[in-house]
DNA sequence: ATGAAAGCGCTAACAA
DNA sequence: TTGTTAGCGCTTTCAT
């Protein structure tokens, strides 16, 4: 071990060696064969320069070379199912194109997310991800200054190519799901299904509503005004939420679309405290998907969308050099119960 | 909007402004004050900066300071609860000191592990968190040789201050509570507890087996050699345990203790199968919390590891230059089931 | 109060 | 087959 005091450079090595700087440089990276090094004196500097535990220094050579070796993706947060699975893929495939994943949480919010996009223009990242945006034509505007490539994931962007789970598909194949097992009493409004959660501004939700919506007409009961109450990611609204629907309703509705797991958190809050009996009267589905919410004491048809998928799609988007406008789709996937009333426990899926 | 096609550099600043590239650099930094530049020229430079969108090149700030500005850690994966709120305080922590997170996850294997080190010191990282650590005394030796200051969280290391769990008085906790709350039939081998999941190598799982051990002992039933199934985290082969456990046993025994929320999404698997009622004679508990989970059927009694702490006491050791070898302990808290036998779904606790 | 110049560690012409 | 040189964008003496 040489002395901890500081990290050796190519000049220490070449000094060691008896070659030059840019010698060194060719022998120990990829081009060493086009400048036609010996092999003798490649392997002599290589060995130097693991005795002397040498690596690069990647600020000076993305300095030189106008590459970082970086690649920045953007998401609402680290602490959810969803992204951090897209992180988990994201991280994998820029490890297969030899990238360094940088990956930052904006919390939903607009000045956040520029602030970040900001920073990883700054870290000179070569490409960026933004997952969730909240402000994409913003984004795009930041990008295309700093001349830098990038791909909107989940929320499109106008400014740039978008991958998004195919958010109508999905909510429309689950309400047709939740219409057909839906408990039919008799004629009143406690027959019709609601959907809960999410925010109407936001284009996943958007869509997901207008699924939800286009599969109730064409089942012949359009929703009325009540049926879409769209309050947000929080726990807490949804509980409440659902609460003063109950009331209004005098029970539970037939059916209950709910729009994302932490919605859903609330949601459970809420029917924990119902005797089980009563949720016999009621089908319950949610727009993302958990392996211990397929467990509860009752039923719930999930949605489990392809963030591997998505990711995937983002690359081969960026592999592709061209810039054209694409909004690829990638569909999501049924996830049906695992819990059944009339079967003690469950069954498996 | 200047031309999109490169970026703009202080000498960019400095042609347009009519000051040398040595001003514009203090006039957009902190250095302003001392090197008694006059606020016009600076208003004059910032303003024109602003107009052409600059901004700083960090790779080059970063070689000449010998300061990148990242800060780097490592996780065994993201897509987990534990781990991505880990992530999720990291960010905030980072973000509050105007460092720039970059999370890399291993897999929890070594090789890896040390390849992302390797990658985190190229980039010139500042400080480094290895959280889950596989390898730590190579990791230790790798920092070092790069003068790294660096910090372990969860799994401790020997080479630099740690900061873990109480593992210990986690698990011990727990296992005193399921002694309590066990259902006693009539001293059979299935009144006994059992734990299952995690590998005894791993620091953490090692602490909470000893723990379970030390309770069981101090409770008058000193475990027997049956009593601790370390079989990993794969749901899998938590599944495939606990059936042949309750195979061995003619049924379930009287309280497990699993070690993982992955462990127990496999036991979750094999419970599923059973009557209901099966699972009366028998009390469950999870070390890690998953808030779907708690809404299960059957009371789980669950132990949150605090994340935000961990990664808080982590900061505190770095932010103080001090490099001596503390092992830092942070107490998990005990979650009571949210679920009952006797209520009918639930009660909220 | 400001400018000139050197240099952080690396790579890519261009020489030899 | 290898060495010399310039320069990536920035900060920091050292001069003025």
């Amino acid at each position: 071990m040489p002395r901890a005091s500081r990290k050796a450079t190519i000049y220490d090595i070449a000094r060691l060696s008896g070659a030059s700087a840019s010698t060194v440089s060719a022998a120990l990276g990829e081009s060493w064969r086009e400048r036609r090094i010996s092999e003798a004196t490649v392997e002599a500097i290589r060995s130097i320069a693991a005795a002397e535990g040498y690596s690069a220094n990647m600020q000076a050579r993305g300095l030189r070379k106008a590459r970082s070796g970086l690649v920045g993706m953007v998401i609402p947060l680290h602490d959810n199912r969803f992204f951090s699975s897209m992180s988990q893929s994201f991280e994998s495939f820029a490890r297969e194109r030899g990238l360094v994943p940088v990956i930052a949480s904006s919390m939903r919010e607009p000045g956040e997310e520029r602030r970040i996009v900001e920073t990883l223009i700054t870290y000179a990242v070569d490409y960026m991800f933004i997952a969730g945006a909240t402000d994409p034509d913003a984004v795009s505007a930041m990008c295309n200054a700093a001349n830098l490539r990038h791909v909107f994931v989940d929320l499109p962007g106008r400014g740039a190519p978008s991958v998004v789970s195919d958010n109508y598909k999905g909510a429309a194949d689950l309400t047709r799901r939740l219409l057909t097992d839906r408990p039919i009493s008799g004629g009143t409004c406690r027959d019709r299904l609601y959907f809960i959660g999410g925010d109407p501004g936001d284009y996943a939700s958007a869509r997901r509503i207008e699924a939800f919506r286009d599969a109730l007409t064409e089942a012949g009961s359009p929703p009325g005004p009540g049926q879409v109450i769209a309050c947000g990611y929080a726990p807490r609204s949804a509980m409440r939420e659902i609460a003063a629907l109950c009331d209004r309703l005098g029970g539970l509705p037939a059916g209950i679309l709910v729009n994302s797991l932490t919605a859903f958190e609330g949601v459970l809050g809420h029917l924990s405290g119902l005797p089980l009996e009563d949720l016999r009267s009621s089908v319950i589905g949610c727009y993302d998907y958990d392996p211990f919410a397929a467990y509860l004491q009752f039923p719930v048809h999930m949605v489990r969308q392809d963030a591997h998928g998505l990711i995937r799609e983002a690359y081969r988007i960026i592999d592709q050099n061209t810039n054209d406008l694409v909004l690829r789709t990638v569909e999501p996937q049924q996830i049906a119960p695992r819990t059944f009333y009339d079967r003690p426990f469950s069954d498996h899926g």
